[in-house]
DNA sequence: CCTATTTTGGACCTATTGGTCCCAAACAAG
DNA sequence: CTTGTTTGGGACCAATAGGTCCAAAATAGG
């Protein structure tokens, strides 16, 4: 009986992530995510209850995209291979037009002003994250590709602080070029 | 014949750094700084302008106050020991009870909210970071003391990343313990 | 002790934020 | 074609952001 809904839930709020990538959940307001999505005000609150409540859904939305990516780009059986094309792609999403850190970092690194809720989504996400990394490092010292010194949890930290560090240093107007060394450096550490 | 000051400029600022500090650009209100000040919002804007304008002057302070304490901890000779303390520096700032992270570093995060401006200040004392970093890495490279096959700006840009990394990481709740590990493994990169 | 000048408390202002609510339109089931 | 229900356009709202302005208070120089 009821009148069906004119517009597509996912794709509502695969925009509205895209929206907060961008600007970040404080940055983005609720007139940029009507614009966005095209939705009237009515429509997004009736569907999603509040902002923080869509932001959770982008940002769930965020986190399984981009697992998924991970675990593809880490199936790549060559270990510099696959650590490289991730390091590079990451380079590109720092130094690009638009300039877009990891969302769950960035959540992160907003705070309290995200809400509880979403804090704790972040932080469980990026353990996810680490699980693939350790796992797939640790494969790589199993066959000899990464180096054993260290453990695999260690060198799967020191990546990401790589990844997330790097897109502050884009942001404060290094180079490209410095850090496509830098990256070069981080690759070496890790490999044996 | 004027009515003379109430307060001092110079602590105004300081206390207005620490808020912004703490809570960054855009999550910091006017009535935040009337309350941390205690100035009223006249004697705010008729001192310094707009909230950019007093930002300016909290990021400058914060510039030159980092510049020093990083020269400082620098003239230390053994630069193992040197860097050492700075990275438990970092690491302490970024898992004590009020993480900040660097001021120049988020307020380069935040991007286009703090006014073109304030983003050259940021850049350009972040360029500055760099050149004592260098200088002091050139130093322990000619000494024996880091590694030559890369380049002491590239060795420079990988303890910057670091650091930067490293709140991030914090934020999202990695253990101490960890970040503690990762930070030895920096400086191990680093050593010969 | 004036007086010229500056400081400052606080009233006021406009735009935006994040959100609620109502009512008309839409439409599937019967 | 009615009926029951849900959608969605848009008016409305309280609080806050960021800032202006005025009148009263303060005081150093004369």
């Amino acid at each position: 009986m009821p009148r069906p809904r004119k517009f597509d839930e996912a794709e509502v709020v695969d925009k509205a992530m895209q929206l907060f990538w961008e600007k970040g959940y404080r940055g983005t307001s609720p007139r940029d995510l009507m614009e966005a999505t095209g939705l009237s005000k009515s429509s997004l609150y009736n569907t999603f209850g509040s902002k923080s409540g869509l932001f959770e859904r982008a940002l769930q939305h965020y986190a399984a995209t981009n697992a998924e990516q991970l675990e593809q780009l880490l199936a790549e059986p060559n270990l510099r291979t696959a650590l490289s094309q991730l390091l590079t792609l990451n380079l590109e999403l720092a130094t690009g037009p638009t300039p877009r850190a990891c969302l769950v970092a960035s959540t992160s690194m907003e705070g309290q002003a995200c809400g509880e809720a979403v804090l704790s989504m972040a932080q469980s996400a990026q353990r996810q994250v680490h699980a693939v990394f350790t796992a797939r490092l640790a494969r790589g010292q199993a066959d000899g590709h990464a180096r054993t010194d260290r453990s695999a949890e260690s060198l799967a930290w020191f990546i990401m602080n790589h990844n997330a560090g790097l897109h502050v240093l884009a942001r404060t107007g290094s180079p490209r070029e410095e850090l496509a060394q830098l990256s070069a450096l981080a690759l070496d550490t890790i490999l044996t």
